[in-house]
DNA sequence: ATCCAAATTGGAACGCCGCACCAAATATGC
DNA sequence: GCATATTTGGTGCGGCGTTCCAATTTGGAT
């Protein structure tokens, strides 16, 4: 029995495993053992599975359990953030689908989950009411820029320790800045060190932090 | 003549005009009047003319001319956020193509162009070095992140003025957040009357003095 | 149990697309 | 003026998304 859920499932599957360009109606077509009328008849077109999905996978990992209450507001933020993070982490593709989603439709469950749940805090943070909008769309534009510039692409990973592969990208990043003209790139060589050695989730959570330190001096 | 400058020119012609989808070698065929095979000799493949575009784009951006001598290190990085802001106003197939070349060429003149523009200044700022790429990193998340979220998308905009498909963006928009359950939305309702009024490039603004703030007290 | 309308299925056909390939045309160095 | 390299325009192939449709299955009313 085909359903959407099969279908959602299936899709999520073939983008984990190689990208967007994997999700094609053919590729779903016959993992499903099914025909791609059958297909179109529950989730509608490509473009639709894509934002159906990305719905599905967001709206997951914001169902996280929050902060246990009374926590700080911080924390209930950095909850939300470090969910986004791991998704993205998960799940690459989203990376872009995430910025499409949250331009083309502003009103979908996905921008709006996400703005409502980081927008309850900012009143707690001490940010005065009339400045809400602009503490909470800082706050989001922050977070989904870095979670999505953070998101690793997809080489053919079969059988390869994921850790090897980001340390060789990081790797050849930094040689590759190194090979940068010193005068020309002054600041690239000055932190390459801190390249090799800085840890993403780290640089997230001070990120995180550096904007809330902004937002509770906001008047 | 045929010539790589004419085929990026064409190329960003098609894309202002219709976004990703309209740029297709065979339309850039017509529009040049050749054929596929001298596109491909002196852009490569289509996925290469879309970065070799961005890049075009971006570089032009970032050679605006710097803040004045001596002006305050918090200018320069507006300066640049701001060429960022209206480059991509001016192009909105630059937000996902953007966030692209960031994820997958961190050597590439894009994402060492506008770190290296961003990154000299952290200093200035009163950041202390072990912090500098944290605090860059940081700053091109925020801004990276909140244009390419500003990214209007096109409709059809042939004769139409552009600011009231904005207004009217807008107000469908808020109209949808009102017609949410305000139980279960309540951030959204008190925020509805300053999303109808805030202006995007204010705002963005706001949220750079947000971070510019909280990197100051980075220690 | 029977029947019928609605829901669901699988696949064929169509018009796109990017790209590899190539023979002709043109430019360039000698 | 010739030989070589560059540049051009076009064709053909495989793959894609979407639409359409005939066949099948389902579910409720009688």
């Amino acid at each position: 029995m085909l359903s959407r859920e099969r279908i959602i499932e299936s899709a999520i599957e073939l983008l984990d495993a190689g990208g967007e360009g994997a999700l094609t109606v053919r590729a779903l077509s016959e993992r499903l053992s099914t025909g791609s009328g059958a297909i179109s008849y529950h989730v509608g077109k490509r473009d639709d599975l894509l934002d159906t999905v990305t719905e599905t996978v967001v709206t997951a990992a914001l169902a996280t359990e929050p902060a246990r209450a009374g926590a700080a507001p911080a924390d209930e933020i950095r909850v939300v953030a470090l969910a986004l993070f791991d998704a993205i982490a998960e799940h690459p593709w989203l990376a872009t689908r995430l910025t499409l989603q949250v331009i083309r439709n502003p009103v979908g469950p996905v921008t709006v989950g996400i703005f409502e749940r980081i927008g309850r805090q900012v009143g707690a943070l001490g940010v005065p009411q009339a400045r809400w909008f602009d503490a909470a769309s800082t706050l989001v534009h922050y977070i989904l820029g870095a979670v999505s510039q953070n998101a690793r692409i997809e080489g053919d990973t079969s059988g390869v320790d994921p850790d090897a592969d980001r340390d060789e990208f990081f790797d050849a990043a930094s040689a590759a800045w190194q090979g940068l003209n010193p005068e020309d790139y002054p600041f690239m060589h000055a932190i390459v060190g801190q390249m090799r050695e800085h840890d993403d989730r780290e640089q997230f959570l001070t990120g995180i932090a550096v904007v809330l330190d902004g937002l509770t001096r906001l008047h």
